[in-house]
DNA sequence: GTCTATATCAAGATAGAC
DNA sequence: GTCTATCTTGATATAGAC
């Protein structure tokens, strides 16, 4: 019973096999992801991985808080050093995803078991968008959901191949950015129509 | 060899079959949606689904064209009578993703396969969305990430409970409204930061 | 921490008769 | 248009030995 339903600090045994279960995510996809196939990767037999998971869930669970954590450091990394918080944020949001695809979806693509994630690590990620945006909540989630369906919609293929993404990028950044406060003028030719 | 790969009007037979599936789909959710199951509503067996549909993938296609029609018609209806497009779009496609949260799933979480689709329903169902924001691409496609993020985030459970997302649609749709031609003062006020 | 053996279940799909 | 019989594959998970 090594395993337990709680989320606790990993094993440095358990460590390794969430390693081997995201290589194994992001090289062959989520349907790839069965205890069967990573067990192969990792020289074991798929019972093994009981001893260390109650259940594919808790696996499971253990990458989603890897990523948020990974996403929260490259968000602050990208508010620490830039005059334009929400376009530097969405960059990073997009190349995570990017770089990602296949992480991006098991962490988005479902209802989250928030009871079997590392505590904060959803919350931290999510605080750099917040700041992002002057602390104004509905904006916010606006633009989270603004970002997060050009990251879906991209991934899944629905724009067509000769769509001028970054421009739809830009546009969805500058119209949810807080103008900048030095220059005044400038608050209102985002939204110029023609 | 009644089934075709190719898109083709259905049978009496193969429609009841598609309306049948739609039905298990949102009652049950897609994992539901399997060929034995289906087969069961229908009071048949699954391998006689094989001599109407080449395959599952054609089925499924078969309900997403239905989608996009039902979409199309619902968008084209709330352009028609209303001095806020986008605001009337946005309502009428989140209402259509809350009426059928697993077709909308079905239709969005995935690559499509259009070469099994309808020819043109999916083109009709994103027509309206361009029109609503002056055929401005760039436009369309951020109001569209958005709704889309909006919804989607929605479905996972991503928002906290007492999230207030009616304000948060409200903020994104302003964002990406054309200004009313006849209040020019209006123009600026959907992006006054307080 | 890993093993073998096994339970249980369900999926998509085909062959060929009627 | 539907049937029975069957193939093939793969999943999560448990028991109990070492």
């Amino acid at each position: 019973m090594t395993a337990s339903s709680a989320p606790s600090r990993l094993s440095p045994r358990a460590t390794e096999i969430v390693e081997a279960a995201r290589k194994l995510l992001e090289a062959e996809g989520l349907d790839a992801l069965s205890m069967r196939r990573l067990a192969d990767r990792l020289g074991i037999r798929a019972p093994s991985l009981y001893k260390h998971f109650a259940d594919k869930q808790e696996l499971e669970a253990a990458i989603i808080s890897a990523g948020f954590e990974e996403q929260a450091a490259a968000f602050e990394a990208a508010l620490a050093k830039t005059d334009d918080p929400l376009g530097s944020i969405a960059t990073a949001y997009r190349r995570f995803a990017s770089d990602h695809p296949h992480l991006y979806r098991l962490m988005t693509e479902r209802p989250l078991q928030r009871d079997k994630l590392t505590p904060g690590a959803e919350e931290r990620a999510a605080a750099p968008v917040y700041e992002a945006v002057g602390r104004d909540l509905d904006r916010a989630r606006a633009a989270w959901a603004f970002a997060h369906g050009m990251t879906n919609l991209e991934l899944n293929g629905r724009f067509p191949p000769d769509a001028d993404l970054d421009a739809a990028w830009k546009r969805g950044i500058a119209a949810f950015s807080l103008p900048l406060p030095q220059k005044r003028e400038r608050s209102r030719s985002y939204d110029a129509t023609d």
